[in-house]
This record gives structure tokens, C-alpha cells and sequence, in this order.
DNA sequence: GGCGAATATTTGATATATCAAAATTTTATT
DNA sequence: AATAAAATTTTGATATATCAAATATTCGCC
């Protein structure tokens, strides 16, 4: 009875499954120790922050893409962001469609203090795992992505 | 110039970005074939469907950590899966505090008829990648969601 | 047998995801 | 310069995520 087509594959055997169970589990857990260590902020909204200090000047539809997001969900995050003081948003001098996204000093001291907090996050994710299955997963998962663009 | 705390690591250096990325781009991905061979259903209601198939007679809360998801999200879930005619909601005879949930043969139907599409997805997105550097993923990943858990 | 604790699910409030459509502004073409 | 096409962002509608609180039921214990 060798029939390859038969073959049943339960969810827990599929790698996406995988996938979705460590960004999830991480996600959670790192939500949990920002907030416990005092910080009023959500994943996303540090992710959205996060990707500005790294590329001022970017506009939203770039920002959108990288942080995997589309452009309504990014147009909201950042609504919060400008609500709760993080952001201020300003329309473009040369280009009115666009808006300047600028990053305020309030941004910029919790991000700093966040820092430790975000490493001690990663380093216990990632305990027992050698740098070695890091560069793989990376590489694996970034070919993933490849794929699925079309 | 030595200093190991003050590297900088770029968003797209982390790995959990990477995990991000290919897990939003495989739904996406996987999403939009469902829909454009004429299913009419999300991925998350896939899921719960799937893992219902696999464990009958399951309670909510055991569904719910099976997929990842907390009870509220699966109680909405399921409350659309029924409207749609994919679930029958009863109470449980012996204990009213639980539900039964049954699969409609509807339900049933279209699983078995997604199967091609589903396989194919996972056989496009997993291009080029070897059994074993899957099985590296999945190490580390399984791995990362234990540490994670507390 | 009654009462408090524990269990299972639902509901409310807010944040994010997704798609399509709308609104606004710029660019290209003639 | 007028107009259509393209680009950028926002809005609307619906689905999912998350946490806390509410509901309903059962269990443990006296």
C-alpha cells in the first residue's frame, strides 16, 4: 500500500504551521514584556517607528512594504502613532499626496529605553539556537517569501 | 573599535522580521489562490475547519490553542463559519457549558475540492528548498515558540 | 443540598489586516 | 492649458487579534 497521493498530512506537520506558531508565540511573549516593562505601545507601532528611524524621509507606500503591511493598515498605525505623540505628520513641500512623517522627541527617548528590553526579548527567543540554524532559517524563509511573490 | 553592544541591527538583519515576511507573504500568496479557484473562505477559517476534521469533537479552548489563536478570535471564527453554513453549533449533552461542533457536508465538499489548490500552494512557496533545511526550520522554530512560552 | 471556586464560552472595546473604492494631487499627452 | 492617466493616501466594510470583563454552567467541599 504505497500511494503517494494518500498521504495525510496533519497541520502540526506543515512548516507554515510552524511559522505562524513562533511568530505568533514571540509576538505575544514580547508584547507581554514591553507592556510589563512599562511601555504603552504595540508591536506594530514600534515596527512602524522602528522602520522611520532607519529610513527618514520614506514615504508610506515604501514603509508599508517593509514592514509587510498595506497601505490602510499603515495609514492607521500611523493615525495612532500622531494620537498618542509619537509621530507628526505634515504634508509634503513639493508633493501635497505625501506627508512628511517626523519622529518626536518623546519617540526617540522610548525607543532608546526600549532597547534593552527588545534585546533581552530576542536573546531569550532565541536561546539554544546556534547562529548556524539562524542564517538557514533566514535563508529559507526569505526564499519562501521569493516564492510567494507571484 | 571593538564594541559588541554598540552594533546596530537593522530591522531586516532579525530574524523574527524574516518570519514575519515569509508568513504574511505565504497567506497572501495563498489567500489569493484560494479565492481565484472560487473558494469563498478565509485561510483562518481554513484552518479552523481543517483542525476540526482532525480532532472531532474538540472543545473550543483545546481548537483555539491548536491553531493559535485565543478563544475570543475562535468564537468569532466559528460564529462566521456557521453563518456560512460550514459548522452546526449544538450544546454539548452532558455538559451545557460546551458546544458540539459538527461539519456540515458543504463543509466537507469543499475541503476535499480544495485539496489540489492547498497542495500546490505549499509546493510553489516551498520551490528550491530541501527536506532537510525544512526540517532545520522546523527545529528551530518549534524551538523558539518553547522559548517563548514563559 | 448549598456555596464558592473553577471551567467554558461569549461579549465589549480597541488594534490590525485586507480589499475595493474614493479623494486628492501630480504627471503625461496633446 | 485642458484632460486623461498615474500616483499617494485615506476611507469603508468586514475579518481577525487581544485583553478584560461578563455569563453560564459545573465541580469541590463543607
Amino acid at each position: 500500500m504505497s500511494n503517494k497521493t494518500a498521504v495525510q498530512s496533519r497541520l502540526s506537520d506543515v512548516i507554515f504551521y510552524s511559522i505562524d506558531k513562533a511568530i505568533r508565540s514571540y509576538r505575544q511573549y514580547a508584547q507581554k514584556q514591553i507592556r510589563e516593562n512599562g511601555f504603552d505601545i504595540t508591536i506594530d507601532q514600534w515596527l512602524v517607528l522602528q522602520a522611520l528611524v532607519e529610513n527618514p524621509g520614506i514615504k508610506q507606500q515604501d514603509l508599508a512594504e517593509m514592514v509587510f503591511k498595506d497601505n490602510a493598515s499603515v495609514t492607521r498605525i500611523i493615525d495612532l502613532l500622531v494620537t498618542n505623540g509619537f509621530l507628526e505628520r505634515t504634508v509634503h513641500a513639493t508633493d501635497r499626496r505625501k506627508t512628511n512623517l517626523t519622529i518626536t522627541n518623546k519617540a526617540v527617548n522610548m525607543l532608546e529605553s526600549m532597547k534593552p528590553v527588545i534585546a533581552a526579548n530576542r536573546r531569550i527567543a532565541l536561546k539554544e539556537v546556534s547562529a548556524a540554524d539562524i542564517q538557514t532559517v533566514k535563508r529559507v524563509l526569505e526564499q519562501i517569501a521569493e516564492n510567494c511573490k507571484r
